[in-house]
DNA sequence: CTGAAAGCGCTTACAG
DNA sequence: CTGAAAGCGCTTACAG
């Protein structure tokens, strides 16, 4: 079944350079010798080489996606395996193939892997270092990053207005009459933890609610059994608090979990407000209230800004930030 | 920085033989000359162009990963993406990359795709039709099954003991005294959800207790929202169930969810057993008692077959089984 | 509209 | 141990 563009211009009597027209649909074919490729095609079942094509044509119509993170999950992560099942959507419809690979965020070897195999772009997931982010500015290639963690404007790249997102979040909460609250805090040197946390306090703060350092947990991962340990560590500082907010919904979880096994409810003894709206939020008992994140729009829109800049456009807007979206679901008590 | 072996050919002073036997490391090289090309190698940043050592070498140390789902999640479901996480983890490990696709079980678009691209070897996860599985074989291209249906005994194919999951589930409601119970089954034309069910009512069955068909309910989906469902149309049936079983967590989850709104409680109004032990079944409120199905083990030994295969030995036995194991959580009673 | 020639960046025998 | 030559399967100008 392996036959070559030869193999269909003996069979069709022309030549392979009429053969090479034919499949790639450029330059002038006439009609009767195009149907005779296209019916020796047809016949052999032939494929052609990718791999050839790419070797001239100088592009591979390959993608990789780079996801950095340390543990497992990864392409089955909640959130950057949504981001994953857009990107891999919206490449489709595009008609390029997706390399996917984790990496720690120090290491270059995914990245050598992914330059050396010549895709026609890269999309990076989480948190890089600065280093490598230099390191693929050298490369060439063109790049976008995903909810990553940079001040380099030359970058492109794609978050979620998480700041704002904590603002929404306390702004609900503040609307329920929530003053005695805490907070679990996801590591502070993810960007999005941080300003999802800061827009939070910021808000209570405008409102003349000051929260004190006791109120505020700092999770050493973003994981559901720190939010349980959270709110365990949580609770032996204090009692007096009302609800809480956690800074991503699998954190929020975790907590949920917690705070059933000392015999109380959500969110009859404290409500409780996640951000992400992962799937499980909807899922979970009871459904969680929580901050929409754009997940799938920030998987398409950064195949869409990659393959602007694939074609040459480099005058795209080099931050793209999306709007988050207040979930009420009840976790929450109704007004 | 798109540099070629003429140019490190060039500045090291060898030809682009040596160049060449250095990057791909076969053949001999003088310990001089491998200096002085590695030295050039790193001096340019040089990256061998894996488009062009595949044309020649004939194998491109790519893999070609297809999930065939009509709705998303993909590779962000709890299921298939936990055996892509394991496949990507394994294949790294080999030097493969890999391309990630999903499509219709029916389309041979992504085939085409990957064929073209010249992958060394597919995995094909989930279900997909006996024309399709002709298809790949046709191809001459390597590929193996994950968790798909064919009675094809010519095709590589892992899957779970999916009626052995069912008999031990069956045997752990059996131990509880559970005598009058429900069961939620997934669509039957899947392999997995047929399988779970029978060795479910074959084990009740054997122990004396037949089940009728009202105590089924056969599912049009394996989601979350079709449990929810399911589970208002046994109560609307019977309220005479002690118990649900259901054919994957999804399902079991949404059940879950349906009994806490009719205002009962799992596991003291009703138990449940689901099957598969996604992630959420330890973060759920109950946690849920279920069966574990070796995702990660069958992502592992999928890349590990192909591989072998890659590497000419067609000997391996073509069915691997997976032996489930039980889970007990919360959402069945302690005896 | 179509064909012959050159070349993409490597590897693979083949000499030496 | 090393180099020159041929070739992988295509596309891309260039003639005609």
């Amino acid at each position: 079944m392996k036959y070559t563009i030869i193999d269909i211009a003996t069979i069709s009597g022309v030549s392979k350079s009429t053969v090479s027209r034919v499949i790639s649909n450029k330059g002038y074919v006439g009609s009767d010798a195009r149907e005779k490729v296209l019916l020796a095609i047809e016949k052999l079942q032939y494929k052609p080489n990718a791999v050839a094509r790419a070797m001239v044509s100088r592009h591979t119509k390959n993608i990789g996606v780079i996801i950095y993170r340390q543990h497992h999950p990864i392409a089955s992560h909640p959130f950057y395996g949504k981001i994953l099942d857009a990107i891999l959507e919206k490449a489709y419809e595009l008609g390029y193939s997706i390399f996917v690979m984790t990496d720690k965020e120090i290491s270059s070897r995914s990245a050598d892997f992914l330059l050396e195999k010549r895709v026609d772009g890269l999309i990076l997931i989480s948190r890089l270092n600065q280093e490598l982010v230099d390191y693929f500015k050298s490369s060439q290639t063109p790049f976008v990053m995903v909810n990553g963690t940079t001040d380099d404007s030359d970058v492109i790249h794609l978050v979620n207005d998480d700041e704002r997102g904590g603002e929404l979040a306390a702004e609900h909460m503040l609307s329920l009459g929530l003053t005695r609250i805490a907070i679990i805090a996801g590591p502070q040197e993810h960007r999005s933890h941080f300003l999802r946390s800061k827009g939070f306090q910021k808000t209570y703060n405008q409102n003349g609610i000051e929260l004190d350092e006791n109120q505020i947990y700092y999770a050493d991962t973003s994981q559901f059994e720190e939010g349980y340990k959270a709110f365990q560590a949580l609770w032996e500082r204090s009692h007096d608090f009302q609800a809480i907010f956690a800074t991503n919904d699998m954190i929020a979880l975790g907590a949920i979990k917690a705070i059933y096994e000392k015999g109380l409810q959500v969110p009859k003894d404290i409500e409780v407000v996640g951000f992400d709206d992962i799937d499980y939020a909807a899922m979970s008992n009871p459904t969680l209230t929580t901050i929409h994140s754009a997940k799938t729009r920030m998987g398409h829109e950064a195949v869409l800004m990659l393959d602007e800049w694939i074609h040459g456009n480099t005058s795209q807007k080099k931050m793209q930030m999306f709007s988050p979206v207040l979930k009420i679901r009840n976790s929450t008590k109704a007004k």
